[in-house]
DNA sequence: TGAAATTTTCAGAAAATATTGAAAATTCAG
DNA sequence: CTGAATTTTCAATATTTTCTGAAAATTTCA
């Protein structure tokens, strides 16, 4: 495999992972474009380049901010904005991790929690069966929210890579 | 909140949640009311329940039976087909993540893999600072891999409580 | 058997999601 | 300021995904 051939594939590939993961396509590809580009893209390289819109290359591009996974720099004597990935893998994959943490795992966990607290609940054979259940949800999501917590919240890939000591 | 209400919350938010996860709604939702049904439920019930066609609950039931999160149960008398879900959380997440490692890990590692195996690449500056970021994607993943194969296909929780008490 | 009950399949419809492209807004050099 | 360059917005369109419903296949009991 050539190099040029490499990087289609590499791209081609990261966004049919991304979608596969819930990010979308185009912004998967972009940052994959911008992991792998030696020098700052503009927006119309990158539409170039993957033959996209100018409008679906600034939503994804703004989103990918948001996230803290690419960069805005300009460029001196250059008007257009330019745009870099974040190369540490393990700040990025830090800052998706969170994101989506929160926006996954929390709503699930308040639930479990609301109806845990309901007094309501419990009266006959049938509701005690379902409380168990949501209990044990409630415990497990629990586990798992704290656990990505430890994970994404402490700084770079510190506890990480203490687990990967100790189960690897 | 009341059982009622308790009950269609849970399984409209695990509907959600599924469709975060890239799981679709309809299964997901199966898959909590089975979780949360004190007893055995027919493809009939089930559609009346979450009011969609047989078609799509044949289908998704299907799909959660190869994901081996919920399982056939025939009961005495009756001919039509009962379905249980797996209770245990450690199991199934379990059984999830096994699968979800495999479909989403592995080809992008194969194709990691592959780029850096190539003896092509790496002539020029680009290439070799190309082939840098394919190898840090590599290690990193790899790792990810070696983890969740470790996680997964190690008995149960086992290795997942080992972890838990390891980090919080 | 055979016919009623049940399950499966799958083409087309509907819904959800992603993308375009052009107009509007903003920025900035002269 | 002004207007050309650049970025942003968003209604319309296209694509992808999910769901329906009815026909076909299968199962099971009499």
């Amino acid at each position: 495999m050539d190099y040029k051939k490499a990087k289609i594939n590499f791209i081609e590939t990261w966004g049919v992972l991304g979608s596969q993961w819930g990010i979308n396509k185009t912004m998967a590809q972009i940052q994959a474009l911008l992991l792998v580009a030696p020098d700052p893209l503009t927006t119309d390289t990158i539409m170039e380049e993957l033959q996209i819109s100018r409008g679906n290359a600034n939503m994804s591009l703004r989103q990918l901010i948001e996230w803290g996974v690419i960069y805005k720099k300009s460029v001196a004597g250059d008007r257009k904005e330019y745009f870099v990935a974040e190369k540490d893998i393990w700040k990025w994959s830090h800052k998706i991790g969170k994101i989506r943490k929160e926006r996954e795992i929390n709503p699930a966990l308040d639930l479990l929690n609301e109806i845990v607290a309901s007094k309501e609940i419990g009266k006959t054979e049938e509701e005690k069966e379902f409380m168990k259940q949501i209990k044990e949800l409630q415990s497990f999501t629990g586990t798992v929210s704290a656990l990505a917590d430890k994970l994404f919240l402490s700084p770079k890939g510190e506890l990480l890579l203490k687990l990967i000591k100790t189960l690897l």
